[in-house]
DNA sequence: GTCTTTCATCGTAATAAAACGATGCGCTGT
DNA sequence: ACAGCGCATCGTTTTATTACGATGAAAGAC
């Protein structure tokens, strides 16, 4: 199965403008990379996402890391804007924010 | 325009079972993920996808970084499997693997 | 052969990320 | 009011990332 093999032929012409200052766009799709950038994140969108809505303070149960690890993470997501928390009582309840995932994927489907 | 927002009635049932060790798939996100949580990265990515082909060293020219520093950033790329080097006399033509783009798009698209 | 070009790697310094326990703060029961 | 629960934050250590200049290795030109 050859996949693609890049030979000096395809190859395009050099740039010829300036090394422009890494844009605003390449660095939204980083910052939300960055995100997702650690297992432990990764499984919190994924429970978030299995049941469909919030799951509150149980989601420290899934993840084999301290409370206060898991919190850090789930501060990281709020940060990048993928998850947000609405207090309810004693506890908090997380969810998706589903625009910004949105966002992610339609980034990701750009490269 | 209310977006989701998660009220505790639309909480899903806590977990029963352990704290899964981290799935192998959760990480293979998270290094495809890092691999892009980086601007110089997600550059490079996008002038190899531009020009269509590989375009050898001048993606130092596209990138506001030195030299060693982007050679550093193509490393990272090369090992997540994203990209891959052929050399070509004294230069070093560079291209996206599909496949393993492809791939993350389908994690991605998957959360 | 030598010189030059092209890229990778080394060495290093600065900054950021990851993990934990301990502490603090806001609720909700009693 | 007080105790307990749930979660965030603080303080710390360890480890990784980012960046640069300097050095090295391989190929082509002379």
């Amino acid at each position: 199965m050859k996949d693609a093999s890049c030979t000096p032929a395809t190859c395009a012409p050099p740039a010829k403008r300036e090394p422009l200052p890494l844009g605003d766009e390449e660095q939204e799709l980083a910052d939300l990379a960055k995100a997702i950038a650690h297992p432990a994140r990764v499984r919190i969108l994924k429970v978030l996402s299995e049941r469909n809505a919030c799951v509150c303070g149980d989601i420290v149960l899934e993840i084999p890391l301290a409370q206060s690890t898991v919190s850090q993470h789930l501060k990281q997501l709020r940060d990048a804007g993928l998850i947000q928390g609405e207090i309810d009582g004693p506890r908090v309840c997380y969810c998706i924010d589903p625009a910004k995932l949105k966002r992610l994927k339609v980034l990701i489907a750009g490269l």
